[in-house]
DNA sequence: CCATTACTGAACGACAGCGTTCAAGTGAAC
DNA sequence: GTTCACTTGAACGCTGTCGTTCAGTAATGG
C-alpha cells in the first residue's frame, strides 16, 4: 500500500544531496577503490556533511552498495542494442560488433568492471547484481536476435545463447585484457577483430 | 662479474624468510588489496618482524611489486602448453581448449586477475607487466602452434595470432565474466563452450 | 674470540579514518 | 508561527597503519 507515498511532516530531505553523495562515492570507490576511499571525502566532494551521509546511508559499506546500484541503473540505460533490422547478414553483425566494443571501450566502464572484479571478493552480492544487471542482460538481448536471425532462415544455429557468446567473445578478442590491464588502445586490430569474427561466424553458422 | 657471488661477512640473509614473506604478502595483497592490507599483519603471517619487511624491501608498495613478480614467475611456470601432437585436428583443439579453461579457472588465477587489474589503475606497470608475464605470452604460444597446424597443412588461417585468439575467446566465453564476478561455476556449459569452439573453429578454418 | 651482518620485540610519533555525539541552524508543512 | 525532521560544523574516542628507532640476540666468516 502507498509506496512512498507517506506524507512524512518536518523538512523533507534534499534528493539533489542524495544524488550527490551517491555520485562523489561512486567516483571515490570506482577511481580509488573502497577501502582507500574515506567518507569525509566523499562527503566533502559532494559538498555535504559527513554526518548526512550517516544518517541517510548509514555505514561505508551500505554507501558502497547503494553507489553500485546507482551505476547498475545506469548501466541499463546506456545498454540499448542497436537495432539493426536493415542491410545483409555481415553488415548487421558488424554493427552490432561495433556498438559493442564502443560500449565496452568507455574508460569509465572499463574503471567500473575492475572494481566491482574486486570487490567481489569480499561482497559477492555486488558480483552478481552486476553480471545480472550488465553481461547477462546483453547476452541475452543478443541471444533473441540471433534467434530471430536463425527463425529468418539467414542462419542455421543450435543455441542461440552459445552463438551469442561465440561472436561476442571473438568481437572482444584480447582487446578486454588490453584494455582491463592499461594497454594502449588498438583501434586497427579491434576492427580486424570484428572482421574477423563476422568472417568465421558466417563460416560456421550462415545458410547457403 | 660475479653475479650474487658476492663474499659477504656477517650473518647470512635468510631466504627461506624472504619467501615467507612474500608469500604472505601475496596472500594479503591478493586477497584484501594493497590499501586494505597491513604490513603488521602480513609479518605476523610470515612468522617475522615487521622490520625485517622494512630491512628487505624498504616500501609498502616495493613489497608489492616484489609480489607481483614473484606471482609472475609462478605463472610463468604452470603456463606450459600441452604438447599434444597426436591425435586428429578436433582432439587437439579440444585438449588446448581444456588446458586453457581450466589453466584460468583455478581460484588463485582468478583471484590474481582480479587483483592486478583493480591495481593497474593507480600502477599501469604492473598491468603491462602481468599482460606480457601471462595472457600475450600465452597467445604467442598458441599462435605458432595454429601455425604449425595451418604448415602441416590441417587448416587454412591467415592471421594466426587472430585465430589464437577466436579460439581462445569462444572457449572462455562468458566463463570468464561469470568467474570474475564470483557467479558459480558451469562445468558442463564450459564443455560445451570449449566442443562449440572447436566446431566453429574448425567449421572456419579446417582444410577439406 | 671478534667483527659483521641479520633478525627480533617493543615502543614511538604522526597521521588518518570511522562512527558517534551535541548544540545549533534551516526549511517545508500544518 | 509552531512543529518537526533534515542538515551542519565541530569535536571526540577509538582503532589502526606506516615507517622509524633502539637495544639486544642469533648466526656466520675470519
Amino acid at each position: 500500500m502507498s509506496s512512498g507515498e507517506v506524507k512524512r511532516t518536518g523538512r523533507p530531505a534534499d534528493e539533489a544531496k542524495r544524488e550527490a553523495i551517491l555520485a562523489a562515492a561512486a567516483d571515490s570507490f570506482f577511481a580509488h577503490g573502497f577501502a582507500a576511499s574515506s567518507i569525509e571525502q566523499i562527503a566533502a566532494d559532494a559538498g555535504v556533511s559527513k554526518v548526512t551521509i550517516y544518517n541517510r546511508f548509514g555505514d561505508k559499506r551500505a554507501l558502497f552498495i547503494a553507489a553500485v546500484e546507482r551505476e547498475c541503473e545506469q548501466l541499463r540505460g546506456n545498454l540499448e542494442m542497436p537495432q539493426v533490422a536493415s542491410g545483409n547478414l555481415r553488415d548487421r553483425l558488424t554493427a552490432i560488433g561495433e556498438a559493442m566494443t564502443a560500449f565496452l571501450s568507455r574508460p569509465k566502464m572499463v574503471q567500473f568492471e575492475r572494481r566491482i572484479a574486486a570487490e567481489t571478493e569480499h561482497e559477492p552480492s555486488v558480483g552478481k547484481a552486476f553480471l545480472v544487471a550488465g553481461p547477462l542482460r546483453m547476452k541475452r538481448a543478443f541471444a533473441a536476435l540471433i534467434g530471430a536471425m536463425h527463425d529468418a532462415g539467414d542462419i542455421e544455429v543450435d543455441d542461440p545463447e552459445l552463438a551469442a557468446e561465440q561472436f561476442a567473445s571473438m568481437c572482444k578478442g584480447m582487446g578486454d585484457l588490453e584494455r582491463r590491464f592499461g594497454a594502449a588502445p588498438d583501434p586497427q586490430r579491434n576492427r580486424e577483430r570484428i572482421a574477423g569474427a563476422v568472417e568465421v561466424f558466417c563460416r560456421a553458422y550462415a545458410r547457403d
